[in-house]
Order: structure tokens, then sequence, then C-alpha cells
DNA sequence: ATGGGGGTTCCAGTCACGGGAAGGTCAAGG
DNA sequence: CCTTGACCTTCCCGTGACTGGAACCCCCAT
């Protein structure tokens, strides 16, 4: 298989399957043209991978995935230490972006949005909350 | 005043102040020794922005909001549009990491996190859900 | 004179790619 | 045989909003 029906077969961008290539996290073979060459278990590397960033983790983690994935003797308690730490940052920044929104949604409900100046967005910014 | 005594009265790094000068964000004079001074205006503004940047305004966003400021001109609706704008993007994004959340609440919970290599987290990554 | 705590510039790195240039390869059609 | 067009390759630059660090200057106190 050639990268692009890999990217068809996976929903990556060829250039996000080259990029893996180049950070080591998948190592497809070489034809004589010098075309990747994708196995079947390459592929599914980049399905794992996929649906490893889709749910949020960064691409160290999905090394650390991967491995975990590929050795036979893991002990399931290190695969659910990573999933928490991700889900402890997914759960801060979750926080942080309520804690914006709250504070957006009042200032916004405030703020005639007519062509008149006055507005406490800009007075809230400015400091005179 | 020097970048250290506005860096402390904002709680801005001098690094970012430095990167809000380089892209014209903020214009302190300068001494002749070559150190910025920063007039009061100068602080006002940084804090505008510090408090803008903390409700999640990009850079861009808060050039636009600080020319609204200034402008006693400016209509409350372009403020309200951007601040709109913005909070659209936010509850986009919460809504993506309540969807990662909640997967990989399951996943979690569904995990023995023992010494075992059986693991839901794994197999769901690699396609067998 | 020396030490320490300011300040300055500039360059490189972050994260996970995406855009685009310049060029090689392959299968089909005229 | 030639061309066209869709593939593929590498390489380099840009993203956003900074952060770290090097190398150097300035000023005051001891």
């Amino acid at each position: 298989m050639n990268i692009g029906d890999v990217s068809n077969q996976t929903g990556l961008p060829a250039k996000t399957i080259r990029y893996y290539e180049d950070i080591g996290l998948v190592k497809p073979l070489r034809d004589d043209n010098g075309y990747r060459r994708f196995r079947s278990q390459d592929v599914h590397k980049l399905n794992f991978l996929g649906r490893a960033r889709a749910l949020g983790f960064t691409i160290e983690d999905c090394r650390t995935l991967m491995a975990l994935y590929e050795d036979e003797t893991r002990a399931s308690a290190d695969v659910k230490k990573v999933a928490r730490a991700h889900m402890a940052q997914i759960e801060a920044k979750i926080a942080d972006l309520n804690a914006m929104r709250d504070t957006l949604s009042h200032l916004i409900d405030a703020c005639a949005g007519d062509d008149r100046p006055d507005c406490p967005i800009l007075q809230d910014l400015g400091g005179q909350a």
C-alpha cells in the first residue's frame, strides 16, 4: 500500500503519516522507487495513533501507549496511569475554559451591542470592573 | 518605570512584555541607556492585555479589542461581536474536551489497573471496541 | 575592583503538523 | 513515443504565544 491509500484508510493526512515516520512512530518499508510501502501492521499502528490523538493524547503519550500495546507483558496499571494523567489535564483545561466562558457570558449579556461606545466588556478589560 | 517593575505590577513576565512590544501592542519609550521606560498608560495597556489573554482571546483579538478600547467612537456591537466569536470557539473546545473526557472516563473505569496485561483502553485504541 | 542584580539583543525551541516548491514515477490515452 | 495528470519524494518555512539561554551592557554598593 502506498501512502495515499493508507491516508484514505486511516483518515490521516499523508503529511501526518510522513511526520509519524520522521519521529519514529511507524516504520514502513520502501519500494525500489523510494515510495513508502505500508504493511497491514503499519496501517493498524496508524489507526491506533489516530484514535489516541483523537482522544487528545500527546505524541509522547502515544509513543508510550504504543510501546505498552506491543508489550505482551505490560501491566494494565501502567496504561491506566497514562490515561488518568491525561484525563486530569483535560479536566483542568475544561475548568479553565468554563471559567472563561462564564466570565465572557456575563460580560456579553451586559453589553448592549448597539452603536454606542459604552461597553462593559471593555470596561472590565480596562480594569474598571 | 523599568521592565522589572512593570512585570511585578502587571504579573506579566518581562519576556512577554518585550514580545508585546516586538509585535507592536505596546510602545514604551527608551532611556538613554537603552532601557525601556514605561509610562502609566503603557502599564494600563499591559494590564488590559493580560486580562484579555486570561480570557483566552488571541493576540489578534487583543489587538482589535485594544483598538476599540482606544476608539472613542466605537460601537459596542463591534466589541460584542469579537467576544461572541471567541465564546463560540471556547464552547466548541469545551464540547471536544467533554467528549474526550467521557470516552476516557469510561475506558479508565473499565480498566482493572493491575499487573495483568488485559486492558480495555488499549483494546479500544487498537480498534477492538 | 568586584560582585550582583538589573537591563539589552538575538537565536533556538516548543507542539503537531500544514503549505508549497522542486523534482522523480507511473499508468493511461493519443 | 509523447504527454498528461495523478501520484510520490525531500526539504524548508510558518504557525501561536511565548520560553530558555547565551552573550553582553549598566548601575550601585562594598
